[in-house]
DNA sequence: AGATACTGTACCGTTTTAGTCCTATATATG
DNA sequence: CATATATAGGACTAAAACGGTACAGTATCT
């Protein structure tokens, strides 16, 4: 079914969220207005937080903010930060890790022509499609109204 | 990491397998010439056989070939053919199945707008494609190479 | 009739995933 | 400085998915 993480898809929820929301918002706020369980929005923040595409803030009054223009994040990114490097198969990466018909396996790496293809796609979705006002939106207008609500932003 | 079954991947390996060879192999035949284990290369064959990528004649003499021409099969219906649709979660498929928070979830099937990038780019993957051969030719060699040694095609 | 080869289904052990919890660390506030 | 708040990191467990195998059935050739 050439499926993402359960969490992929959590983590697309609680984004558009954030997306919606001020600027900096704890994992706890976060879970309450999205309905995710906290345990598991606290695990997709901090995996996100370790990319450029979250920031977080320690402390009393802390939380996550993105690292950057949100409009500016492609799904690509989103689900490589949950899941790894986008590789189909185990052979097709570039770590020397292959199956165990090596010899005799005439692909040598031949998902690559799937990967490139993939990941050339994924590039081209941005997180900001994900938003379900996304479809009654024109892009200008939504990238304005975006960062109309991300005024204080924390990527300086 | 956005994975296939294994399966799928060794389908690949088996029908490239099969490009090769005659236009009739049996599952013993193409288990022998690939490495891979028997009772999994019937697995495959008797999937790819439910659908128009292969076409299966029983008993003695019996096998498997393709039942078009495979310059024309791409990895989406590959794929398609043994992990059923290619949607990248739960939520964004077809089916009216959804997860428990479809009240607050603001995707609301979203997830298409991956999905359909994601069809659309494996849809211009072709089978022959993941021919190691395939680097090494310039596509009008390579179908006619194909073409010759599929000379007895099944497909009418 | 017998041998060959696909068809369908059911089963089980292994691996992966989802979800939870605990301890450590950093920061704001009184 | 003490305390409350919040993230960081990692370990652990129960559940689901997957890989692989086996077996009984059907079709076709010789």
């Amino acid at each position: 079914m050439l499926r993402v993480n359960k969490l992929t898809d959590y983590a697309v929820v609680v984004l558009c969220d954030l997306l919606r929301g001020r600027a900096l918002r704890s994992a706890a706020d976060l879970s309450a207005s999205s309905g995710v369980p906290l345990p598991t929005v606290s695990k997709i923040l901090k995996q996100l937080a370790r990319t450029e595409i979250l920031q977080s803030v320690r402390g009393a009054n802390g939380g996550y903010g993105f690292a950057r223009a949100p409009e500016r994040i492609s799904m690509a990114e989103v689900i490589e930060a949950l899941e790894g490097p986008i590789a189909v198969t185990g052979c097709a990466g570039d770590a020397g890790e292959c199956c165990e018909l090596t010899d005799q396996c005439p692909m040598n790496g031949h998902w690559s022509a799937v990967n490139v293809a993939i990941r050339r796609s994924l590039d081209e979705v941005r997180l900001i499609d994900m938003l379900p006002e996304a479809r009654f939106m024109d892009p200008e207008d939504l990238s304005s109204s975006i960062a109309a609500r991300h005024a204080p932003v924390l990527h300086a």
